[in-house]
DNA sequence: CTAAAAATTCAGTCATTTCTGAAATTACAA
DNA sequence: TTGTAATTTCAGAAATGACTGAATTTTTAG
């Protein structure tokens, strides 16, 4: 397997849209490499294309796998361990959805729901407009986490098919 | 204006929730402390109740106001400035998403075509499969930037109506 | 078992981002 | 104008996050 321009083209900028997302460039750039790869590679087929430490690279392999982004492939006569992501995008879709929502969505819908108990227990009175504002971006957050659970317990082909139906969807709004 | 604890508990987490989401704490903290407030702080409120220097203050308005998240406001017979942000979370994540849109989707999607025409061009027949999962990948971004483009062109209250919309449209995937 | 290969861990280094304080600039009241 | 308050800028310090290389652990072929 060798680097085209393409391909490097589009793993130097997935690397760097993953920073902007909080997720490590070294991580988004294995896994861009993978993706495109269409089959398993070692870890050292990894350092070699990236230019990256060996170390590194065994770093990132753990964080993809704790995503459950990838996983290990073994080959019949060879010792080296191969790994192999996903190739079908609303899967991967669906597996960062449901990582980002129980990592960050969640704890956001708890931390809200503490925090509006709290303040009708004890600030709600003094300042009932605040209080509101706080109910308000509760609900909100609410909504987005239920829309997150329910998209990504959907099986990847009717994603496709919920995606797709924008026009429908919209029209709804008329 | 006083912090209280359940304020002070809200915009640390939004802080924190920020990081993991390539916004700078301070920003986020700004932006939570003057949704909290309800009314107009000045620079230095903030100071007082982040603990942060006021230079990184007035670095962290700047940032805001570049996404357009934040207002100046005069008061008569007050030399300083006032600052304010939208009270409506709708309001809110309709002005992220704009910008966000802008500053990350757009791009990736102009690279992606780009990619896809290279590929087409010097690289599709020496491996059609590989062709095949960057235009997967492309249509995948389309798809959210459309979805993106449409919601966020909705006003608030429409954009509300979609999101409470959910049970109508998961039923339309049966 | 043993030895070599492969993978992992982690302390320390390097790079990047964030934050600060001092200085410069701008705004405005007198 | 002039002087003071307010804001902004920016060079460097501090903090954080990413990466490396050496050492350790695990795996497996013989």
């Amino acid at each position: 397997m060798e680097i085209t321009p393409v391909m490097r083209k589009f793993i130097l900028h997935w690397g760097e849209m993953g920073t902007k997302w909080g997720i490590n460039r070294s991580v988004a750039q294995i896994h861009a490499l993978l993706y495109l790869a269409g089959e398993p590679l070692t870890a050292d087929d990894m350092v070699e294309h990236l230019e990256i430490a060996r170390s590194n690279v065994s770093m990132s392999l753990k964080e993809l796998h704790s995503w459950g982004l990838i996983r290990t492939v073994h080959r019949t006569g060879e010792r080296k361990e191969f790994y192999e992501t996903q190739y079908d995008v609303w899967e991967l879709f669906r597996i960062i959805l449901i990582e980002r929502q129980r990592r960050e969505i969640d704890p956001t819908v708890r931390l809200l729901d503490e925090c509006v108990d709290e303040s009708a227990a004890h600030e709600a009175a003094a300042d009932p407009a605040r209080h509101q504002r706080l109910v308000a971006m509760q609900n909100f957050i609410h909504l987005s986490a239920s829309w997150g659970h329910r998209t990504s317990s959907l099986p990847a082909p009717k994603m496709r098919k919920l995606a797709q139906l924008g026009d429908t969807i919209f029209r709804l709004l008329e």
